[in-house]
DNA sequence: CGTTCGACTTGAACACGTTCAAGTCGAGGG
DNA sequence: CCCTCGACTTGAACGTGTTCAAGTCGAACG
């Protein structure tokens, strides 16, 4: 059956992360993944095609547990400041246990090579998803925005978060302390923006990110060639 | 002399450089490098600690050659969205032929593990110097903004190129027009939110600004391990 | 029971980035 | 002239990610 090998990839994917969690990106090399998981150097080629692909399922991993821990955060009916501070908190408490992992995660999630990148076409139900998160954010907070906006926010809110984290990856201060007020002063001036679009002056902003959102489209389809 | 290996070390950055443009970043080997510089493989890393550590150099040269094309390209008097748009035009122009290294490019220049990232401690004369190429924009053109704005908006703006970069590496359409678009698109909505800043609500959006940039600080010091 | 087939597994092999003990070579001092 | 010293250079060697020809093994078929 194509069930047979479900084990041996799971073993695989238990021992990569665990790995990456303990000793890092670097340190951790597909042999002792292997090892680890009672299979063959060759055997983890067989189910993984690279070592970044083992990354992707932590990405995807990462992404179920913000959604986790997230979810119960979101407060009905409390501002958009509270609510999508509590979501970026839960992102970085959820990566915390990767951040020595941290600087190569960028480098292994960033780029649009391969499936491991957040605008690549394999990503797109993660992206889809993580975009989600932040729709519920937008909706189940008070003072929900108008009809434009309503559909951008979420976009415009993931590309933040998504900013934040590349600065945590930067972030060497003691316990990552540097983002988390980065995060409680972002989301007070997000609201504030968010709130702008009530007046006129906001209006046309709001037309203009539009338009360019729509421009610039959908993220590009992963690169052809260029590896790594 | 300390002088007797400067030719040598040119010979490397200019071998390096030149088959980083042509073949890309993963397939130019240090062995190559040090083969066309006309060199042995470990005389290379007598000069260059790492590979990425030649990419520092591209770095330092995309750079230089950004100001050099961007500067003439400054009118002074001119509105803030045309300076702009002229320096982020001038910035993928230079760095156009290492496009396919471009995926690369990103991995190797945003993590702040050594010496590449823009954020490292190595970097911060490279920094300052983009971030001086800003403040030229923003001196140079019509509508100078008021105080404190005037300090941040530099850096600002060097964000926001940043954050075109990663566009422009991620994005596969053909000649990387969307990026083009996006710079287009997004320069006379920054020019918007700077113009906001006369009126008392774009006032108080500035102080808060201002408050999170000094709190999250300069860009953190290099990360002490995680390698790669 | 023998055969075939395909999912799965193996370990050797390759090219790479990086390290290092050993060497070369020219200038300066005795 | 010999010696020393330090800047520079070398190629072998290590461990890595990745590939691949060759195997194992159980189920399905005759």
């Amino acid at each position: 059956m194509a069930e047979r090998g479900a084990e041996t990839r799971d073993r695989l994917v238990d021992a990569a992360l665990r790995l990456f969690r303990e000793d890092g990106y670097q340190a951790t090399t597909m042999r002792r993944i292997a090892t680890e998981a009672g299979v063959s150097l060759g055997n983890a080629y067989y189910y993984f095609a690279s070592k970044d692909d083992l990354v992707h399922e932590l990405y995807l991993l990462v992404q179920r547990e913000h959604r986790e821990l997230a979810g119960p955060r979101l407060r009905r009916g409390a501002t958009l400041t509270e609510n999508l501070r509590a979501v970026l908190h839960a992102g970085i408490d959820v990566m915390s246990p990767y951040r020595e992992f941290g600087s190569s995660f960028l480098t292994v999630a960033l780029p649009p090579s391969s499936r491991t990148s957040p605008f690549s076409a394999d990503s797109a139900a993660a992206r889809e998803q993580a975009v989600g998160l932040m729709r519920e954010v937008v909706t189940v907070s008070r003072g929900r925005p108008s009809g434009v906006l309503l559909d951008r926010l979420p976009t415009l809110l993931w590309l933040a978060y998504l900013g934040i984290t590349v600065h945590w990856v930067t972030d060497s201060s003691p316990g990552q302390a540097r983002t988390r007020q980065l995060i409680d002063g972002v989301t007070p001036i997000i609201s504030r923006l968010v709130g702008l679009a009530r007046l006129p002056v906001g209006r046309r902003l709001v037309t203009d990110v539009a338009r360019v959102m729509d421009l610039v489209g959908a993220p590009a389809e992963p690169v052809p060639a260029a590896t790594r």
